[in-house]
RNA sequence: GGGCCCGUAGCUCAGUUGGAUAGAGCGGCGGACUUCUAAUCCGCAGGUCGCAGGUUCGAAUCCUGCCGGGCCUGCCA
């Protein structure tokens, strides 16, 4: 809001110095417009002399002041422009833009922070995925958080999101899933059995074999074939932990849009044999030593990868490729899918994939959350699908609750591993930055309540009286709050959700700090109205961004 | 060997794509509850931004080379 307006009016500064032929350089370098870290240096403050300072072969600060003289405050916001040191144009805004800014927000407080800025774009979103073989872990549990919370971002910057999960239900894996469940089944009738070493070892393989329906769909009374039983296990098994999975995700707050298939692939339309068929004929696949091989070397990747075996049969990256390729012919005009760091290296041959057959590969991008360590005490849990040891995602969420979970996942940046220590979550509960947060949510409202049970009318909260916002600690939060949607709107574009939780807990510091050094209600009566519009653009900014996250934003604590 | 990520306060991490005096939370120390919720606030201590060069008005940020840590490097998924 307030940078747009500045930028105009240096732009406008720059075209006037050049008319004049006080400046001569072809064209603007792009504008920028910053909050000084400190105070003392006004408002907002823009580099620009400095940027022209090689082409125009001129000191910076000449510059500055020369377009400090042609600067025409056509909006009428400014109250001082300064020139500092190196070459910095400072500037100082009146006390009454705080207020004319804010009442806009005043307008629709629960829109402040949404924008149109996607413009509709069809967005598709795929994120945890994990294979259906076991329970969910905090690894996955991050990433459900990461792809939720950007699943939010991305809908209020005005994206058409499609939240899909990729079910991995086909290949060697399901049989072996299968086949370790049935095999504990034996094993508790007294069977002798030897287990698999790369069979599922976790205690849920015993569960499912020692349920009464599993027993029922795939035990049937009178009959004994093994090899329909054991058919019949793999999908009694998948079905099972699918639907664990899908519970743990609800209860985390997480919800999809879809949940595709991998074996739908191959069911009618075999869409995998299309996918290799066509990139055949674009001579992307190659047949070497009997087996067919994507050619993504030439684009970039470190060696071509085989995607029908030998014996004919697919390998995963198949799959892959034709499930991208399915995204876009899906219509989607972006994807965005967020894996495992350890999945990085999967990347150059999906992009080969798509450029060999004519699509954007910058249309998919691909988000590589790094991995997450649990911690009980002073020692590292073991996290391993198959070692049956590790910790599952809702054994967390129910220990330190779903806000605080999510905040804690959502609070670093993806490029950083994550230590989550259970112990000091749980000690630390009241200190969580979570709660912080959130209780400040909560006082905004419980002053709205008071003020109610004072007699202020708070129903056309809409306009800021003038000069009722005359402290420092109020311009600086009105600034926090007009800066809320760039905020928004660069979680978006560089899909960073973490910017979110870290402004919310800079302006609720502002408003505790606030807070306690003023009071708001009982003043005179344009000062404590003006607060209160301060203070509902506050609650809202809290409330929106806490959405954002998924996380709630009590009325009380 | 090659690839990706990380290295910033005692710990966990931000740092607005190159800006001005380096930031938060936790932990430590010391203060503030007859007053709108003390799940809060105020103050203090704590740093060769891994190391060395380079680029320029200016570098935690960009380039190069090292050092250290994590993860990949399947005709598994």
């Amino acid at each position: 809001m307030a940078k747009e307006i500045l930028s105009s009016l240096l732009r406008d500064a720059f075209s006037s110095a050049r008319a004049e032929g006080a400046l001569s350089a072809e064209e603007v370098p792009p504008i920028v417009i910053e909050i000084p870290a400190n105070e003392g240096f006004g408002d907002y403050s823009s580099n620009l002399a400095m940027l022209l300072a090689k082409p125009e072969r001129k000191a910076p600060f000449i510059i500055a002041e020369c377009l400090k003289k042609h600067l025409k405050d056509s909006e009428g916001v400014l109250r001082e422009v300064r020139v500092e040191k190196p070459g910095f144009i400072n500037f100082y805004l009146k006390p009454d833009f705080w207020a004319s800014r804010l009442s806009e927000v005043l307008a629709d407080p629960a829109a402040h922070g949404r924008s149109d800025w996607g413009k509709g774009q069809k967005v598709l979103l795929e994120f945890v995925s994990a294979n259906p073989t076991g329970p969910l872990h905090v690894g996955h549990g991050r990433g459900a958080a990461v792809g939720d919370a950007l699943g939010r971002i991305l809908k209020a910057s005005g994206f058409d999101v499609h939240q899909e999960y990729y079910v991995n239900d086909f290949g060697n894996q399901m049989n072996m899933l299968g086949k370790s469940t049935y095999l504990r089944y034996l094993e508790s009738k007294g069977e002798q059995i030897e287990f698999p070493e790369d069979g599922y070892q976790g205690d849920y393989i015993r569960e499912i074999a020692a349920s009464e329906s599993y027993r029922e769909k795939v035990i049937l009374s009178g009959e004994d074939d093994p090899e329909a039983e054991l058919q019949r296990s793999v999908q009694a098994s998948a079905a099972v932990i699918i639907d664990d999975i899908r519970g743990a995700l609800e209860e985390f707050r997480v919800f999809f849009d879809e949940w595709f298939s991998e074996s739908s692939l191959f069911e009618n339309p075999d869409r995998v044999e299309e996918a290799i068929r066509a990139l055949e004929g674009t001579s992307g696949i190659y047949e070497k030593d009997g087996a067919k091989w994507l050619n993504s070397s030439k684009y970039g990747d470190e060696k071509d990868r085989v995607v029908v075996r030998e014996d004919g049969r697919p390998t995963y990256l198949a799959s892959d490729i034709a499930y991208h390729h399915l995204k876009f012919q899906r219509g989607f005009d972006r994807c965005i899918n967020i894996w495992g760091a350890d999945h990085h290296g999967y990347l150059p041959r999906v992009r080969a994939s798509l450029e060999m057959q004519g699509i954007d590969p910058a249309r998919l991008d691909v988000l590589f959350v790094q991995f997450v360590s649990l911690r009980r005490g002073g020692e590292p849990v073991q996290m391993s699908t198959r070692s049956g040891q590790f910790e599952e995602l809702s054994t967390v969420v129910r220990e330190v609750g779903v806000d605080a979970a999510r905040f804690f996942f959502l609070m670093r940046s993806v490029d950083s591993a994550l230590e989550f220590d259970l112990d000091l979550a749980k000690e630390q509960t009241n200190e969580n930055p979570v709660y912080y947060v959130q209780y400040a949510h909560a006082r905004t409202c419980s002053l709205f309540r008071q003020a109610e049970e004072q007699g202020e009318r708070l129903d056309p909260l809409t306009d800021v009286p003038a000069g009722g916002l005359s402290l420092p600690e109020e311009h600086a939060l009105a600034k926090s709050i007009l800066e809320w949607p760039q905020v928004v709107r660069l979680a978006a574009e560089r899909l960073e959700p973490h910017r979110i939780p870290f402004e919310l807990m800079a302006i609720a510091k502002d408003f505790h700090a606030y807070y306690n050094r003023h009071r708001i209600l009982g003043q005179e009566p344009d000062v404590t109205r003006a607060r209160l519009c301060l203070v509902r653009c506050i609650q809202a900014v809290l409330s929106n961004g806490l959405d954002l996250l998924g996380v709630s934003a009590p009325d009380r604590m």
